[in-house]
DNA sequence: AATCTCACG
DNA sequence: ACGTACGTGAGATTA
């Protein structure tokens, strides 16, 4: 078989990659178009074993006079912001994986395919083109084939000169012939007007080329004949633009092209956070992955022994990692390895009825971890005693950027314990240069103890209530369904597909429609409360829409997560939101229902045990008062500190009246009004949710920021922070990074302003909790309490009290989350205690 | 797997 | 002019 040479147009690979892909960023960094060209190359390489492999780029010469050439070009839409520091990422990457980087100047990519295949036949190989423009196809032959790429740059297609010739009906090497008689438009190429690609397949079928079709333009009759012979010069010049260059002064050194070196550039990958790219590089190339990219000489594999883990134990730390099959140890220095299921494994780690023997001191030293809290459930499951956790690699990251995609170790280095290792390492650093290490240590660390203990214990459920609101669920959901089937006429139909409904809605009634969504129009609830008037069947579907939400998500759901000691167990995910809260799941208690009636009625099912009641506090107004904080603005705190309704002072301030004259209409726009300054306030949002216009609702945002002049203030501080530091922070320095306002989309970057706004106050409001939980949690451990804290839902703690020390832990409570933090405004949690979740509210 | 809808703060 | 309120998780349908 022959050598093969593949040859690659870096610039319409990555262009297409950056179109195809959503924007992905890294550290502030975009990517997107790194994943997609890196991941096509990878998979053509390993389907096409080249031999050698080198990318092409243009490389444009400073243009100083103004030139038909330039002219052409300035036809072509410019590289977008966030795609120009990618080529450089992209050449530093391919040349740290030995490939070829080829740029030449005043030539574009695609003279170097052309020259380059043409070198590379000469020498007696095969060459393999792979770009994403069809120009290219002019390249053609039997030696040297194209890869196109379609769809993005999802597939590629095989292009042989059978294959152009049936797509163009010419080959490949009359295409430059029939651009220079059709032209083509997306190109700027002008081609003879009124030649379009039938006429000028049918000349060149005759005349083989376009100096041959030229030569006899006046055998061309009747007008097509005029219109060729008059526009000559411009087809000349046509096909000459069409045509890439196969002779341009360039030397390949191909020892610097073989592909055989991608190894060397895992560094460079890990170093753009390409962990996906990286990791299977490591895995093909059958050796065990690279050490992370830090000096770091970890000495080899050891057997987990009683013995070893006796001698590991004596060091100060130790990293331990638990995968899915083996679990690791590491001090920096030493690391051991075993098998989970093996002789001396997690599950053996203390000898029996000898905690205190030569393999349980191990988990007497403090450890570190990647997701600890995850170590301490499964060490608490088999009944071992529990570690300290002294640093979590997993939080750490977190605390350097919430907004990474996935905080599995395996995106940040090496899956084991000396990998674990080595990110801390780094992180320490990183983490005093970002000055986050005070969040780090003195929030999220010790959160994590928190979070565990709140998990263990669970809240307790009672099936019995929850079955039998289900049973009357059930009934409604019957009645219902049936009552809009005969009120809609049209016979049955799956009321919970929208698009169902929307046919029977929009289509058989002729109902007139909303808004539309990327499918065909919505039926959300905003949509059809617009329609109640217009027939009856409307309040049943909204009623039905109700009925089967909490049936079948908060109901038999519900049921089948209580456990075996007839409490659930969620999971509070540390690390999942961009703005520093923590998010419930499997499942998820932060949005058991409240607002309706009917609703609310399923808290009833979440009691407090035998002889014990829940203590519920929640924060009141937490985020204005943080805005107020923040924005020192005197109307605002002044509301805050006299203890006053905040709507209504809203609502009074800007009308220019006393807070007694103001109306529960006028209280209520200004509730719109207040919740939207902490979404980050626009006319359209507030016009949406109050039913004002836009106009309406943009007068009302003016009156508000004359009023309150201090919180315009800080939302247009936010904004300018976040457009000149590319990130904004919290009152504890928690970071989230707007990469959205270098968008030159305008959507995006309003998204970004928005978030701006909201990060800082929402971000600290979760500081602030997170603070208080760590508090209670060690105030209920200090004073010898048995009361535990078993929820958070984002301004409120839950805690099942014995009885007997109700009011000492409802004072406790309350005392530390108020105090937790000294503000300009007094914070307040409002305490009450009840049998069930039902009661507390 | 993506989309729509809706539950919470 | 553009067209979304911020932050989540989950179930059902559809592709």
């Amino acid at each position: 078989m022959r050598d093969l040479f593949l040859i690659v147009d870096g610039n319409s690979l990555l262009h297409r990659a950056f179109h195809a892909l959503p924007l992905m960023d890294y550290e502030g960094h975009y990517t997107n178009a790194l994943h997609g060209f890196l991941n096509m190359l990878l998979r053509c390489m390993r389907e096409r074993k080249p031999r050698w492999c080198a990318v092409a780029f243009d490389e444009h010469a400073p243009t100083f006079r103004h030139t038909e050439y330039a002219e052409y070009k300035a036809g072509r839409a410019s590289t977008p912001e966030e795609l120009r520091p990618q080529f450089d990422s992209i050449k530093e990457i391919l040349s740290a994986m030995g490939l070829g980087v080829l740029s030449l100047t005043g030539y574009e990519a695609d003279d170097i395919l052309g020259t380059l295949s043409l070198q590379v036949r000469e020498k007696g190989a095969d060459a393999l083109l792979l770009t994403g423009d069809r120009d290219a196809l002019q390249l053609v032959d039997d030696e040297i084939t194209l890869l196109l790429t379609r769809k993005g740059i999802s597939e590629v297609e095989e292009c042989t000169p059978a294959r152009v010739k049936e797509l163009f009906g010419v080959t490949p090497a009359q295409i430059t012939d029939l651009k220079g008689l059709m032209g083509d438009s997306s190109d700027n190429i002008p081609g003879v007007p009124g030649v379009g690609e039938k006429t000028a397949v049918k000349l060149l079928d005759q005349y083989e080329t376009l100096e041959n079709v030229l030569a006899h333009g006046d055998e061309i009759k009747g007008k097509l004949g005029e219109k060729v012979r008059a526009n000559a010069d411009q087809a000349r010049f046509s096909k000459w633009l069409a045509t890439i260059k196969r002779d341009i002064p360039l030397t390949v050194r191909y020892d610097a092209c073989e592909a055989h070196h991608l190894r060397d550039g895992l560094p460079a990958l890990r170093k753009y956070g390409l962990m996906t790219i990286a990791n299977r590089i490591a895995q093909e190339e059958g050796e065990a992955p690279e050490a992370a990219p830090v000096a770091l000489k970890f000495s080899d594999w050891q057997e987990l022994t009683a013995a070893s883990a006796a001698a590991l134990s004596q060091k100060e730390k130790v990293a331990v990692y638990l995968g899915e099959e083996e679990i690791t140890l590491c001090d920096g220095q030493d690391r051991l390895k075993a098998q989970l299921g093996g002789q001396m494994d997690l599950f053996s780690m203390d000898t029996a009825g000898d905690p205190m023997g030569d393999c349980a001191p191990v988990w007497q030293r403090p450890v570190i971890t990647h997701d600890g809290k995850r170590l301490l459930h499964t060490l608490n499951d088999q009944g071992k005693p529990l570690p300290t956790i002294a640093y979590d690699t997993m939080l750490a990251a977190y605390a350097l950027n919430p907004q990474e995609k996935t905080y599995h170790l395996s995106a940040f280095g090496d899956a084991d314990a000396s990998g674990v290792w080595a990110l801390m390492t780094r992180q320490q650093e990183q983490m005093r240069q970002l000055g986050v290490e005070n969040l780090y240590h003195e929030i999220e660390l010790p959160l994590l103890n928190v979070l565990f203990d709140m998990e263990r214990e669970g809240f307790r459920v009672d099936t019995d209530v929850l079955r039998d609101i289900g049973d009357r669920l059930s009934a409604q959901e019957t009645a219902l369904r049936e009552e809009i089937y005969r009120l809609c006429g049209v016979g049955e139909f799956n009321i919970n597909s929208p698009k169902q409904l929307a046919d029977v809605l929009f289509g058989k009634l002729g109902l007139k429609t909303g808004r539309k969504t990327s499918k065909g129009y919505s039926t959300d609830a905003d949509t059809l409360e617009g329609l109640r008037e217009e027939h009856p069947v409307i309040g049943p579907i909204l009623e039905y829409r109700q009925v089967s939400k909490l049936h079948g998500t908060y109901i038999d759901a519900l049921i089948r997560k209580v456990g075996p000691d007839g409490r659930i167990h969620t999971f509070f995910d540390q690390t999942g939101t961009a703005t520093g809260r923590i998010s419930s799941a499997e499942p998820n208690l932060q949005n058991i229902p409240v607002r309706t009636e009917l609703g609310r009625e399923i808290r009833r099912a979440f009691v407090a045990a035998p002889g014990h009641v829940l203590v519920d506090a929640d924060y009141s107004q937490i985020e204005l008062r943080i805005l107020a904080h923040f924005s020192a603005d005197a109307a605002m705190v002044d509301a805050f500190r006299q203890g006053q309704d905040i709507h209504a002072r809203t609502a009074a301030e800007v009308a220019g009246i006393h807070i007694d004259e103001v109306t529960p209409q006028m209280r209520s726009h200004a509730k719109a009004v207040n919740f939207g300054l902490v979404y980050g306030i626009s006319d359209f949002g507030l016009a949406r949710n109050t039913g004002m216009t836009r106009k309406e609702a943009a007068a009302f945002i003016a009156r508000y920021f004359a009023a309150y002049p201090g919180v315009q203030k800080f939302m247009d501080e936010k904004k300018a922070e976040g457009y000149a530091n590319g990130e904004v922070r919290t009152l504890f320095g928690r970071v989230r990074r707007l990469p959205e306002l270098k968008s030159s989309n305008f959507n995006m970057r309003s998204f970004g302003e928005r978030a701006a706004m909201n990060t800082p106050v929402q971000g600290t409001a979760a500081d602030i909790i997170k603070l208080a939980m760590v508090r209670v949690h060690e105030a209920l451990k200090k004073g010898g309490y048995q009361s535990k804290l078993i929820l958070q839902v984002h301004d409120e703690l839950i805690i099942e009290a014995p009885e007997a020390e109700k009011d000492a832990v409802a004072a406790l409570l309350k005392d530390c989350m108020e105090h937790v933090i000294d503000l300009s405004v007094p914070l307040v949690a409002e305490v009450k205690m009840g049998n069930s979740w039902y009661e507390t509210k």
